[in-house]
DNA sequence: TCTGGTTATCGACTGGTCGTCGATAACTGA
DNA sequence: TCAGTTATCGACGACCAGTCGATAACCAGA
């Protein structure tokens, strides 16, 4: 690279419709579409029909519209493969551009998180289905990438967000929780600490309601609640907090 | 939104290179790069010459280029305002495509995070200048979010992250880290909890070097130095750990 | 050389949080 | 009534970070 010049660097941005037209580039959304299902992680796939990489199985999505946001075009396109109503998380995970990335024309991607709750059963198309994220077939593209890249998101943000109200039903007991957390950290979860530290955090409360105990018996549960349906940060997580100003009174 | 149609839904990527042409959208990259001069954080922006927005102050970047990656793309771009040599981090942000987000044509934009670390004061061209990040002239487009972005993320990957390498010249005393942090962090950064946090998450070292005394005296400061030149994540702060294994003998 | 001012470093205390584990509660079926 | 099972609770201990006072190591001027 040579010292920066000193000269007018080129307008990136004219109003110049031509521009795009010179390259034939193209941008699509991708989702990992991920839900507990018999405590195990799945993730939603459907199968191509048509070339490049014809039968292999990739992520749902597609090209975004001329008037869409990115946000609204991943879900248009979900709404073809799930009950988007069922969807109870959606966020950005990255962007990628590789030339190569898809063979024969430009494509950029960006790809999101979705997270369907563990009640859930939602009808899904017939070239559609849910496989199990740790034994996947291979994928189209580069999707498997985008598969690990949400997981990883997910795994993160449950341990300092309250993202699991995204995974499971409205209500649900202690040990089924801890299923869910486990499915999805792929490590064991201590119920005890598990409903220490949501409680601490104000993410969980008890509905009041117990569960009766089942044929083989054992205690009944109680039944929890996450207290809020959208995402928050657990900020005793970022280290190097301002200085604690004295308790008034 | 209607429920699920199981009809074949239409292939999202056919190799079709008309499908571009239909929508005259482009792709840009955007790089809020900050750094701290003199105890202030700065973003470098320079001032647009053409419509629309012309004379606002905007984020370096510009438009994809056919055969780049995005963030081969962003060096690129970056390269005509600063030395791209002095960048000691670069990492993606978000995507942005909201359809006004820019009158008059659709552009997708990809944002990046960049760091210049403090001691360096690369050349910059006549129309592009370092401002401080908390008295910012009104910008053009979305870039004031984009700033916003940019910082939010970097203040927390200082919590959790080694990324304080990159703000920092080769080596530093304690003093002067602390203020590194507290210019980006925005609060006060107490000396001795920084060093032992630091110490302990085995980022910092010592050179051994201490340094003069100033003018008006105190005790000489030792020199320290960060372990590893690129991002490394601090597990103690993912919560909900794995259950411990016993060490083993 | 002494003394006060200044800056850096260290050690100790404290509170909070979490991983762990044993004790207890509340049920089932025989 | 008792053994088996599951859920819940409480306590212990380790670890870690925020705070603060004590000490160290320098300067300059009297």
């Amino acid at each position: 690279m040579s010292p920066v010049s000193l000269t007018r660097p080129p307008e990136p941005g004219p109003p110049d419709v031509t521009h795009g037209t010179a390259q034939p580039s193209r941008h699509e959304v991708l989702g990992v579409v991920l839900q507990v299902r018999d405590d195990v992680l799945h993730v939603l796939l459907w199968r191509r029909a048509l070339a490049p990489h014809a039968g292999r199985w990739s992520l749902p999505g597609g090209t975004l519209g001329p008037v869409e946001d990115l946000r609204e075009s991943i879900r248009r396109q979900l709404a073809e493969k799930v009950d988007v109503r069922e969807l109870s998380h959606l966020e950005q995970l990255d962007s990628r551009g590789a030339p190569r990335r898809v063979p024969g024309e430009r494509v950029v991607a960006t790809t999101y998180l979705g997270l369907v709750p563990g009640h859930a059963d939602p009808h899904v198309p017939a070239d559609t289905r849910w496989h199990p994220v740790d034994a996947l077939p291979r994928l189209a593209f580069d999707h498997a990438d985008v598969v690990e890249a949400g997981r990883s998101r997910l795994r993160s943000k449950l341990s300092y967000t309250n993202l699991g109200f995204a995974l499971v039903p409205p209500t649900f007991t202690m040990s089924e929780l801890a299923r869910y957390y486990r499915a999805c950290l792929g490590h064991e979860v201590d119920v005890t600490n598990l409903q220490r530290i949501l409680a601490r955090r104000d993410q969980i409360e008890p509905t009041g309601e117990v569960l009766r105990s089942g044929r083989s018996g054992g205690r009944p549960a109680a039944v929890y609640r996450f207290r809020h349906p959208s995402l928050e940060v657990t900020d005793a997580f970022a280290v190097l907090h301002p200085p604690r100003v004295a308790a008034p009174g």
